[in-house]
DNA sequence: CTGTTAGCGCATTCAC
DNA sequence: GTGAATGCGCTAACAG
């Protein structure tokens, strides 16, 4: 069991009170420099750290946030904990991390966890546009930013990467090396980077004089390795005369590779492939694989310094949200188009 | 800001005290069905959930486990954690997730947040059998339960998988597909899992009668996939003739794929790869692996399971360590040796 | 079975 | 600048 502050105090020969105000930055300035001293030597020597309990009670705050995500195993999110963590922890935060398993029943009762646990703030990464979800179900809880997807809510704080740079890049690229005929695998439009994605690479072929057109875009139900064998099976196999792929992500980028092989076509040879998120394993697999890389630590970092800034200051009115800059990961899955008759 | 109980109480027309013991499973047979009935309607009808701190300011327990791992992008602690999660949330407890990037340093400043918020139990994913830390560094902190890892203290109460019977089914695995000169790319004798599947190695060719040839294992300095390649790109520069090859665990084996691609061979036609883990991915990759499936979310519950029988009832003697079995997901990087000459 | 009383450890009044 | 008093919301010990 810790030393009390009742303890500091009496070693360092002083009321709890002044103890109190000598730990505590805000008021450390109503206390002598001399009773700081003495105070902090006491509480070092005995090694006291307050009761967060007691000053919970008293303050009516935690200094927790909660932090909701879909699925942890989805590798964008530890490096967003991360992210969060970095930031949070430097500034005495504890963060709840709750795993809703993309299960919307589970995330209600796991909101109610959090707010049964008296959560400062929420960081929220499970938000989809398309949601039918108020975020004020989230709002209501606790003062809350959300980051990765986009809530139905354009005015609330939120941290996104920019979707429209990462596609430009993808296709700057590819154009570059003379494909034309640039293939996009795109996700379910209730995700909201789905959509960002397929307007930006409308948008990234347009302004390249490159004709749109829509029989090289297919659209997935569901996001997964297979659904990208599919679909980009399906491209293949219609005569469309496809030379490069932009995938919806690094996931489905591998299932595409799949496809490729499945057809004893080669990647980059025959087909480049871009994917999107640079995750964790994609310099792995092989072809190693070009991919829009995206900074989800920063992406974490830069939602926990947008929420304790709420916190510190409840008044101000929410912060603008911001869209975070990606780059280009340029590895061996893409290559210049074969020349001759593109099949 | 949520109901107080005493909000409950009196509109339950009861007193607080009362209104507490009705809400309490454990006292709850002290007081009236009656009675409980109405607190519990109150309640409900408030949307009263405790306030944690007061609770934990009187009962001296915060009902929170700190969970403290190494490297949350590390594939196989995001199912652990999920596996912790299960159990301790439906128990009530909020689980504090650390990470503490393989650094001691950071996870002595972990360590010491956890304490801070008075956690009530730890469970330690980065204890080294080999390692200079004294488990004694958690255990003084709160109960402690390891994971993963094997703590120098064999008596501490643990959850390991049972690495012995992992490559026992690798090895019989390749040797009834008639290998019979399979190599070991170790881990570092430091990690304990790494000794005990070098050994486990070891005793599963002898128990079949074939030749445990010291040439045929290489030990990497660290865990990579780059080592992996390094590793096995010598085993097979050697001349030792393998045609099959045990890797510590998955990533390693990405890094074997890689070390035979490089020379013009072919997994699985001319060497057969085995992994260890099943980490999420190792179906995507080409070919898929066959590796050992550790079900790292079951470890995390059992953990967490173990945990909260010793805060449940601290009198009672630690609980013996458990090792739970693993089995072979067989894919498609192995299949017969070659027929003639080794290489 | 229920009400009364007390106190967990701390921050924050208000006096001095 | 410092000490004294108060109360945050809850559970536990003691009466009745």
């Amino acid at each position: 069991m810790p030393a009390r502050l009742s303890e500091v105090a009496a070693l360092a020969g002083v009321h709890p009170a002044t103890a109190s105000r000598a730990l505590n930055e805000a008021t450390r300035n109503k206390v002598s420099a001399d009773t700081v001293l003495k105070v902090r030597r006491a509480a070092e020597q005995l090694n006291y750290s307050p009761n967060p309990a007691a000053r919970s009670l008293v303050t009516n705050r935690t200094s927790t946030v909660g932090v909701i995500i879909g699925d942890l195993t989805v590798p964008l999110f530890p490096p967003l904990l991360r992210g969060v963590d970095d930031v949070t922890s430097a500034a005495g935060y504890t963060a709840l991390i709750v795993n809703t398993d993309n299960d919307w029943s589970r995330e209600l009762a796991r909101i109610a966890a959090l707010q049964a646990r008296r959560v400062d703030g929420l960081i929220v990464a499970t938000a989809t546009s398309g949601d039918q979800a108020d975020p004020r179900i989230w709002s209501s809880v606790a003062p809350t930013v959300f980051v990765v997807r986009a809530p139905a809510d354009p005015l609330a704080p939120t941290v996104l990467s920019d979707d429209s740079m990462g596609v430009h890049l993808a296709v700057e690229h590819l154009v570059a090396q003379g494909h034309r005929r640039i293939a996009h695998v795109a996700g379910p439009p209730e995700i909201s980077t789905a959509t960002a994605r397929l307007r930006a690479y409308r948008e990234a072929l347009f302004e390249r004089g490159i004709e749109v057109d829509p029989a090289l875009v297919t659209t997935m139900d569901s996001i997964s390795a297979d659904a990208g064998t599919e679909a980009l099976g399906r491209l293949l196999d219609s005569g469309a005369g496809v030379t490069a792929v932009l995938a919806f992500n690094d996931i489905v980028a591998y299932g595409c590779y799949r496809a490729v092989r499945q057809r004893g076509l080669r990647c980059p040879e025959d087909i480049s492939i871009v994917g999107y998120s640079d995750m964790n394993g994609a310099d792995l697999v092989a072809p190693p694989l070009t991919t829009v890389h995206v900074d989800h630590q920063a992406m974490g970092a830069e939602a926990a310094r947008m929420l304790l800034g709420m916190l510190s200051d409840p008044g101000a009115r929410p912060p603008h949200s911001v869209r975070l800059p990606v780059s280009l990961t340029v590895r061996e899955s893409t290559a210049p188009p074969r020349q001759g008759v593109p099949r």
